[in-house]
DNA sequence: TTAAATGTATAGGTTATCCTATATATTCAG
DNA sequence: CTGAATATATAGGATAACCTATACATTTAA
């Protein structure tokens, strides 16, 4: 099912998440639900919810309570970071995914 | 230059060492070549050649040497692993590739 | 034959990414 | 007000992915 069972392929958590929060604001839950549609499986909250801080701690994004939830948002700082880190993540893993759209 | 100064995106190593035997054979220093081709940064030997020990372990490439060099091939095993491997990244990630295909 | 260059290997260490398990905080139904 | 559900947080631990530095093996040039 997952496809990490021969190839551990950690990694690009936080990439993932600048990445989605770059598209708009969303709360830990959420984020957790498009990183399930996309990797199949939920981040557990022992690992989304460190990231999530870190990332804040970086100023890369923040987040504001709203009662229960807490909504977190890109900060500038962080448009930057998601651009070049997207441009790196392109060039360095682009053929893998070329070759996929022409099949 | 990197792209990795803000966020980590430390990983597929191993991921793209298989896939890049995937299309032919080679052997360390090439594939170094070809990983500094995309990363920009070539890794260091002793971050590859673990990293080859480990997928060689796993049954996934072999290698046989060449007087000084060491050529590296998938195995059978290997192919069926980059092939799900492929469909999980692809699956993970492809909406950022999509996003940067058509701007 | 020796020195330099090239390719491979290993020892030892750091860190992000993952986990399990537990705890806390807030809302909401009864 | 209480209990259940939802959302967030933290403690503690494992491992792959990286590093630096050093060593070894093979070829090639002098």
């Amino acid at each position: 099912m997952g496809g990490r069972e021969s190839c551990d392929m950690r990694g690009m958590l936080s990439f993932q998440i600048l990445w989605l929060l770059s598209k708009g604001k969303m709360h830990g839950e959420m984020i957790a639900e498009e990183i399930e549609k996309r990797r199949g499986e939920k981040p557990k909250p022992g690992t989304l919810y460190p990231a999530l801080k870190e990332l804040s701690n970086k100023g890369l994004i923040n987040g504001s309570r709203r009662g229960k939830i807490i909504v977190y948002s890109i900060t500038s700082d962080g448009r930057a970071a998601v651009k070049v880190a997207t441009n790196y993540f392109c060039r360095s893993f682009g053929d893998i995914f070329e070759e996929n759209e022409r099949k």
